[in-house]
DNA sequence: TCTGGGGTCCTAGGACCC
DNA sequence: TCTGGGGTCCTAGGACCC
């Protein structure tokens, strides 16, 4: 298609939304670099469960230097050290490296020096993670400038927090990251409303945001190869192989992916989960791991004000079988005793087998019902939003489980 | 890559209700 | 005494993302 027939097209006559994605390059290597400047330019792996001078943990960041010797995300420690040898260990030799720990407080903090900028200078944002997010700048430049926005979000980050990002612009929050990551690190890609379909064609369909390995084999097994072959494909023959999916991939592929850019709201649920060493056939240790990651994700919920309805487990078995089981409750609750209970209940059925990992959560988080006062033990306060009467005696939530009642009739026992 | 931890969303089946 | 269609909630699993 040549360029007079895209400005015929409709989509590009239509109102064009202006994305931009902000992706900081390889982020928590960065922040030990603004704290340790001597690291700039040297291979430096952060590691998370790593502590200094051990070789246990696995790769959370691994700075391009360090990509260079085979250094990965997600690699075992151990298994870097063997491309990558420690500096602190042999300082004379020029192939070998620095490892940092991560300190996930530290770079919170500089996130959120980031995303303050981010705030100030988008119209919307969405915050995806520690180091990403969305934002919609429509009615804050123009396509004719928005080069040279992308470049101000880019120099404003650097020259204020002190590390770098990768930024893309798009119409489109789907084709925005692609442009993000078209030129790591420290890229700035400007994809016009006329340029998009051309721009997407070549890229790979496993680039493509929402194709994981599996739907990538699959794709490919349908000679699908590039997100231009996935946008020409035919959409009920994707509809058939994938249902919604593949309509809503096949959209992207074209540059129609409408979904805005939202604030992210309440998180939907909490949960944490550790691993063995291996797997073990020690139920007790399961259960008392589990019992401490109880405890954190009731804190942490606590300490978010968060109501929580479900609490559910996980167990991974040898392979890698992934188990959930989950209890809901009549209504929702902050009960520390209660994850407790009901988590290890759930445990039961696995007593006889090897667990590789346990994890609790969680779910069906309820933000509504509570302010500071209900958490100082004056919840009757409050009016209740389940509950017509709010008779909340003592914010004290006791719940007797052999209740008989409905779900719906018994919330007004919640506060 | 034999796989760390914290999430999201979707699907599918069963229970239950009207 | 055989049975429609629609809706919601719950559980479990899967795929994917950072």
């Amino acid at each position: 298609m040549t360029l007079d027939e895209y400005t015929q097209d409709a989509s590009s006559t239509r109102e064009e939304r202006i994305v931009l994605h902000v992706d900081m390059d390889c982020f928590y290597a960065s922040c030990e670099r603004r704290r340790e400047p001597e690291l700039a330019g040297e291979p430096l792996v952060v590691g998370m469960g790593y502590e200094a001078g051990k070789t246990v943990g696995a790769v959370a960041t691994a700075s391009y230097e360090a990509r260079e010797y085979g250094v990965e995300s997600a690699q075992a420690i151990s298994a870097a050290l063997d491309r990558l040898p420690r500096k602190a260990n042999d300082p004379d030799n020029p192939e070998a490296g620095y490892y940092r720990p991560v300190d996930i407080d530290y770079y919170q903090n500089v996130a959120s020096e980031v995303k303050e900028i981010l705030y100030e200078l988008g119209d919307t944002v969405r915050e995806v993670s520690i180091d990403e997010a969305y934002l919609d700048v429509t009615e804050r430049t123009a396509w004719e400038v928005a080069e040279g926005f992308g470049r101000h979000v880019k120099q404003r980050i650097s020259r204020e927090v002190g590390v770098p990002a990768s930024v893309g612009v798009a119409p489109d929050m789907s084709t925005a990251k692609l442009a993000s990551d078209y030129d790591k690190p420290d890229g700035l890609v400007v994809v016009q409303p006329e340029e998009v379909r051309k721009f997407l064609a070549p890229i790979d369909i496993a680039d493509v945001h929402g194709v994981g390995p599996v739907r990538a084999r699959e794709l490919r097994a349908l000679d699908i190869e590039t997100a231009g072959d996935l946008a020409d494909a035919d959409p009920y023959e994707l509809e058939a192989e994938f249902g919604d999916r593949g309509r809503e991939l096949r959209r992207r592929a074209r540059g129609e992916d409408d979904r805005p850019v939202e604030p992210r709201g309440d998180p939907k649920s909490l949960s944490r989960e550790s691993s063995f060493d291996g797997a073990t056939q020690d139920f007790d240790a399961v259960r008392e791991q589990a019992a401490a990651l109880g405890e954190a994700v009731a804190d942490r919920a606590s300490r978010k004000n968060a109501f929580y309805r479900t609490i559910g487990v996980k167990v991974v078995t040898p392979p890698y079988d992934v188990h959930t089981r989950a209890e809901s409750l009549p209504g929702p609750v902050d009960d520390p005793d209660l994850v407790h209970d009901v988590s290890q209940g759930l445990l039961d059925e696995f007593a006889d087998e090897a667990v590789r990992k346990v994890g609790v959560r969680v779910s069906n988080l309820d933000f509504s019902e509570r302010d500071q006062t209900s958490l100082t033990g004056f919840g009757g306060d409050e009016p209740s939003t389940g509950g017509e009467d709010g008779d909340a005696d003592e914010g004290d939530r006791d719940w007797s489980r052999d209740d008989e009642r409905e779900g719906q009739a018994s919330l007004g026992e919640f506060e």
